[in-house]
DNA sequence: CGCGGAGTTGAACGCATTCAAGTCTTGTGG
DNA sequence: CCACAAGACTTGAATGCGTTCAACTCCGCG
């Protein structure tokens, strides 16, 4: 759709010859209509995928049927790992936008393990991102109040999609509304609504037909006490991210190098 | 301490030889002080480790200091995993009792990929498993109500430590305090102890002593809308879950054949 | 005996939910 | 082009769950 593609995406972690040969495994794109669930919770897996354009959910219902929303991957994004070891998830995937995935089947694994032990062994690291991920969604809903909530959130989101080169610096895409965004943050879309005006009344940010320009973003950072060091960035995207924070009271961190092959 | 040793706490994952071979490569055990901090975020690591026994906990902080408990690990655990493939933690780990940990240096892994890529591989499985639950705590904290996260909490920790065969069907231990409680779950110590005192008038269960007795399991379960698919259990043990649900209503599901070596 | 940590309880406050009624957008078909 | 419907967004007012602050009890321990 918009050129992504595997080497562009994980250019931090893949080498140019790594990506040729993860690509070789995938299978030929398959186009997801908006709103389509794809995976279901503990339905059996033969395949795992990558994202390569539009934006996914993760979803839990609880017995209301209630949704909580537990992690949105962007392009680029290795969206099914787990089914590879695990043989089936404990969740929903749903797509918000139409999107394209590329599916690579469970065999094809072992034939890069086969291949290629090293490159193999990165999508494991992929995977402890990702819980790292999971883990700080917790935090955010645990202990930060609402407005720090869609704060926080948004501020992943975009130096996610900026680490990618997805966005610019001053607004990113967020493909989803604002039931979503409420589903994530574990509130109200009213509510999610209100604190949504307070930032804009703040000067920090609006979300506009599906996108959020960033008015303020150190303000951003600083309101949802933002930090990024789980998300293990490469170390020049670290000190960009770094830059664009400006004046935010992030504790000082030292950065830690990175596996980065280009 | 109380004879758990790897071969017992994985036995549904690894074989008897793959146990004696990963137990090759941790370190001497190293007691740890009740309350101590002993992985810090952001410090480089060189070793993982294994939990023997007692009670750990990973934190997370916001910019005033109040924290967010953001996993339990148990006798039996993998707890440093992540540090292998990253070289640091994202967050805060913390002993609540007195513990024994083994530390693996990660040049191991590397000896172990080679001796045995298969047993290594089911490292990433662990790894993936601790994702899930990361995921669910996020369902936890941000989709149910208080006394709701406090009975699902409590139903996970039972599971997780009945499948290794650390407590009986009626009681479990629990080795933190009240406020550690309403860290865990995203509220206050007050309402913590408030919510303590619900289940215990409605007959679902008690905190006495760091132990927690089970006077009904399937009421907890339906007051908590637990379900136990992203824990991965093996077969029998699944099994046995369902059948201590009872009455429970949970939503009807089929078991997933999971590789299992004993 | 006194100390400190853990647990318990009460009362006032406030953030977030709930329910409801709107407005604004967007896509569709006449 | 307009009419209409459906979904998304916005706003108000009442309610309630959870917080906050405070005081107090219980228990183990030196």
């Amino acid at each position: 759709m918009n050129g992504i593609s595997l080497d562009r995406a994980y250019s931090d972690l893949f080498s140019p010859d790594e990506a040729t040969l993860v690509g070789r495994f995938l299978d030929d794109p398959i186009p997801l209509r908006a709103r389509q669930r794809f995976v279901r919770a503990r339905e059996t897996l033969t395949h795992s995928a990558y994202l390569v354009d539009g934006f996914v959910g993760r979803y839990r219902s609880d017995w209301t049927g209630r949704r909580q929303f537990l992690a949105l991957q962007i392009p680029g994004d290795f969206i099914d790992l787990p089914s590879y070891m695990l043989g089936r998830l404990d969740h929903d995937l749903d797509s918000f936008t139409a999107a394209t995935i590329c599916r690579m089947p469970h065999e094809k694994f072992t034939a890069l393990r086969q291949a290629a032990p090293d490159t193999y062994d990165k999508l494991w690291r992929i995977s402890l991102i990702d819980a790292a991920i999971h883990r700080y969604w917790a935090f955010r809903v645990g202990r930060l109040v609402g407005r720090a909530r869609i704060a926080n959130l948004f501020a992943e989101i975009f130096v996610r999609q900026f680490s990618r080169g997805l966005c610019d610096q001053d607004r990113f895409p967020l493909l989803i509304t604002q039931n979503d965004l409420a589903e994530a943050c574990g509130m109200t879309p009213v509510h999610a609504n209100r604190m949504l005006g307070e930032l804009r009344a703040e000067g920090i940010c609006s979300l506009i037909n599906r996108e959020v320009v960033l008015h303020d973003f150190p303000a951003m950072v600083k309101t949802g006490q933002f930090e990024w060091d789980y998300l293990f960035l490469p170390p020049d995207i670290e000190a960009e991210v770094q830059r664009l924070c400006g004046r935010s009271t992030a504790p000082a961190r030292r950065s830690q190098a990175i596996c980065r092959m280009l």
